[in-house]
DNA sequence: GTTAGCACTCTTTTGTGCCGACTGCTAACT
DNA sequence: AGTTAGCAGTCGGCACAAAAGAGTGCTAAC
């Protein structure tokens, strides 16, 4: 069967009344709400045949329709009307960015907090740093005997408490020389290419390479998996939805949310070119629950990609608002993010 | 009435009882479990008696007895038996705290990490910075113009990414000079007595006034609420006692947990002489939900208390296990904090 | 002080009937 | 061929009642 025009509309209307109501959406609410000129049994036709072609369920025979996933990935890809926000929460979102933009990381958390608040979704976000990134400044900076701070600046952000061993033996003026040497080699560099540098240490080198190797392994950890940080924000979100009244539901949902490696895995996806991307219901062995969606953008820094940002929540989520929010937020994101 | 010999076992018992069943308790289960040789009529009038003393309530007219608050607060004090770990539950922990002991934060995120698996309650804890602890190192890295960061070693910890602005007029040199001055008044003093040295900046600073008073508001904002770090783990543990089956309790529960002021708010208490701390049911006005038990104890550095570390969660809590849980962690951080 | 026995209370469970909300189907209409 | 009114059928939800079960408080006797 083919999707003709009128069922098209019809299917707009159940998906956009089901995330309004929560409810199972009948025949009768469509013609009185939408269709005014053919009566129910011709929608009642028009839903049967959708429901044929796995785009609506019943919970029970004399319930009304609801979305299946199918539906709702037709509908985020064809059928949705783009939202827009109100002014109201422009502002807000405007002002939420005012205060505290000196570091990456806490722009970011920012960002999730506003659009938590906005969506009433939980919001996460995660922050990366891609080999293309290139080293601004590095130096190490010695505090006990046998340990020192290394300190990379880079475009975006920087190395923060990043512990490496030195050894006992070396003399300050050494240790000076060894980051001295390291700062020429590696500054302008990306971390990528610097990877590559582990293999030739030049002569020079032979009498620090244990500094070295500790300063490899600091970098290697930091644009691995290591270096990733991951923020979250209105977990208990979730709790306002009615599909969430279940407590294994929520239970279920809060074991992925909270846990950082999970919803790293989540979120680190490989679709970096598309501006907003929407998962709806994760697969078998994937971590994002079955009953979930996911929506996310990407934020990049000085034309790197940095990480992405978005909102996780129930397959009824009002992806229209949600997706307004995430633009919104993200042109904050670039203005900010192009001035650092 | 006057808390007999027997009453007191009662109680206990019954407390004991609703702890592992969460379940009311009848008197009749009392003297099967427990008190063999007297009848299931002698308990109850004694069940009456320490019901009339507000020790115990009923939840209807014919339900068991579940303890009062004030129960709970004389179970932990004097009645409870002290628990011990199993060999299994040790080993758990020392494995736990192997690796990643270089950071103060890391090393306490990893206690609460263990605390929430092995109790299987929420555990949070914070890191706090306290006006005694003493400066080791400090200086100061320019990475931009106008921006620098501020860097100071302390006996635990190491202030990380404290971004100050600095005069774009001043040369690399003279920033460096400003660095070894403040490095050389700094250093051995704690952030307290810095903080006195505000007012009486000598003559030789005059020339680096701005940069002195960027360090100390950065000092002033360490060892402030600011400088404040707050851990969770286990959000959704909660899910797992029955009374918290409903939603709204949840999100209230949820509410508390994940907003870190509030969390900061619960956990920062005067008590800091006290090992192991029970607050039973949050007062009016408090942060702490009223159907809630926080159970705390402090963990110090160098002989200073640098935060509180611990469990939230319902009023019926395992209060033997959690306090011999976070014993054997304490034991442990202990040592470690000790050895940096 | 202790106990058996009993009446009483309150929750929980089960069952029944009824209402209302929808659907699917059919036969008639345009 | 598409549309519609009408109607039977299905299912959830609700109210109500009855019965079962758990536990208590009281009393009278030991």
């Amino acid at each position: 069967m083919k999707l003709s025009d009128r069922k098209r509309k019809i299917l707009q209307f159940v998906v956009d009344d089901y995330i309004t109501t929560a409810q199972p959406v009948s025949s009768k609410s469509i013609t009185e709400k939408y269709l005014k000129d053919v009566s129910s049994a011709t929608v009642r036709s028009e839903l049967a045949g959708l429901e044929e072609m796995g785009l609506l369920t019943q919970l029970h025979t004399s319930s009304g329709r609801v979305p299946s996933i199918e539906a709702y990935k037709l509908y985020v890809g064809e059928l949705m009307e783009k939202g827009k926000l109100t002014t109201k929460e422009i502002n807000f979102i405007k002002n939420a960015f005012n205060e505290h933009s000196d570091n990456l990381e806490s722009v970011v958390q920012n960002a999730v907090k506003v659009i938590s608040e906005l969506t009433d979704y939980t919001s996460v976000a995660y922050a990366a740093h891609s080999e293309k990134e290139k080293i601004e400044k590095i130096d190490i900076f010695r505090y006990k005997e046998d340990q020192a701070l290394l300190l990379i600046v880079t475009e975006n952000t920087l190395i923060r408490d990043k512990f490496i061993k030195i050894p006992k033996s070396m003399s300050d003026a050494q240790i000076k020389e060894a980051s001295g040497l390291i700062s020429k080699l590696f500054v302008g560099k990306a971390f990528g290419e610097v990877k590559e540098l582990s293999g030739k240490v030049s002569e020079e080198f032979s009498l620090y390479k244990d500094i070295f190797a500790s300063v490899m392994s600091a970098i290697e950890e930091y644009i691995g998996k290591d270096g990733v940080s991951v923020m979250i924000e209105g977990e208990g979100k979730i709790l306002n939805h009615p599909e969430y009244a279940d407590a294994d539901k929520v239970k279920n949902f809060l074991s992925v949310v909270t846990d950082r490696e999970k919803l790293t895995d989540i979120l680190v996806d490989d679709n970096d070119n598309i501006e907003i991307n929407i998962k709806i219901g994760g697969e078998n062995g994937e971590n994002l629950p079955s009953d979930c969606s996911l929506v996310t953008a990407t934020y990049s820094a000085s034309g790197v990609k940095v990480g992405t940002y978005g909102v996780i929540g129930p397959l009824r989520m009002d992806y229209q608002k949600v997706v307004s929010v995430l633009e919104g937020v993200g042109k904050i994101l670039e203005d900010i993010l192009k001035n650092k």
